[in-house]
DNA sequence: GCTGAAATCGCCTAACG
DNA sequence: CGTTAGGCGATTTCAGC
């Protein structure tokens, strides 16, 4: 997958559908600087080539009833490949845990969670999370309050980085 | 902001655009129950009050060559207002930021970076995080690989407790 | 291969009941 | 909230570079 190469159009066009994912196909045609046809047949083959994943609406969590977000650190008692997974596998099963990722150091795994409140929370880490297979330890870190929450990965750079090697 | 409360209709508008943003407006009222136009009023409604916030397409950062993930966990020296603030206002001034979060704990900030190479993110490390004003303490992790990655709330725990309360 | 122009089809989005 | 209806966007077809 992904053996094509991105052109600068390309690359705009991810930026602006990144920053703006429900833009009009002629707007977006507009500001890249083609026409409509061509672009659309670009931003198809750009999600068959898996470099758009999807679209989403970014709700916002806390008007939703959603007051609580965690993030937690896992450390399990075997890191055999089999058991990784396992544990992944539970973490894509639980509604609540929006990300889950592996890292190096101390800690084995770093979880993202969103709850409506504690209690919702609390019986989940007790009742799920602690007492799952597998897991050693568990450490959480309420979040106090956002201060940055951008999705996706900064275009900026990349264009930073391909200019300077041009 | 945000004091009007919202109907079934509008918690399923909400989860359908967080699975799929691109959705046409046709589609969406079908999958809704209810005609075009009155779901066209309710989405622009929701994103007026800010329940939506925007829309994004979902990049794939390694293939788009963001190789290196890392949470990276700060301390400051001082936690006044002022400067909390100050160093929210710096973080949201990287770009290869993309979350800043205040926790409680022992630790005040946690950040997520994405960057192209550890190269890039170690420049910025060293001559920026580590250098900024009232940073006490920096403990990096690198994400050896992700697990799951789902963007916004879980809808369905929202409508279970909504059917429990009912 | 690629793009762009024209044409068709379907959607968006008022206005009204 | 639904229906109607006019205008605009999406998408295919086809010609040209």
């Amino acid at each position: 997958m992904a053996a094509t190469r991105l052109d600068e159009i390309d690359r705009k066009i991810l930026a602006e559908l990144q920053a703006d994912g429900r833009m009009t196909n002629v707007e977006l045609a507009r500001r890249v600087g083609i026409s409509a046809p061509p672009c659309l047949r670009r931003v198809r083959t750009l999600e068959e080539q898996g470099y758009i994943r999807g679209y989403h609406a970014d709700v916002d969590a806390r008007e939703l009833g959603f007051e609580v977000q965690v993030f937690a650190m896992v450390g399990l008692q075997s890191q055999a490949e089999a058991d990784l997974s396992a544990f992944e596998a539970r973490c894509r099963s639980w509604p609540l845990v929006r990300e889950c990722h592996m890292l190096n150091g101390e800690v084995d795994f770093i979880l993202k969670c969103v709850a409506p409140d504690l209690s919702t929370f609390q019986r989940f880490l007790t009742e799920e999370l602690t007492a799952a297979d597998n897991v050693a330890s568990v450490k959480t870190s309420l979040v106090i309050r956002g201060a940055k929450d951008e999705p996706g990965v900064p275009f900026d750079i990349l264009e930073e980085r391909l200019n300077r090697s041009a």
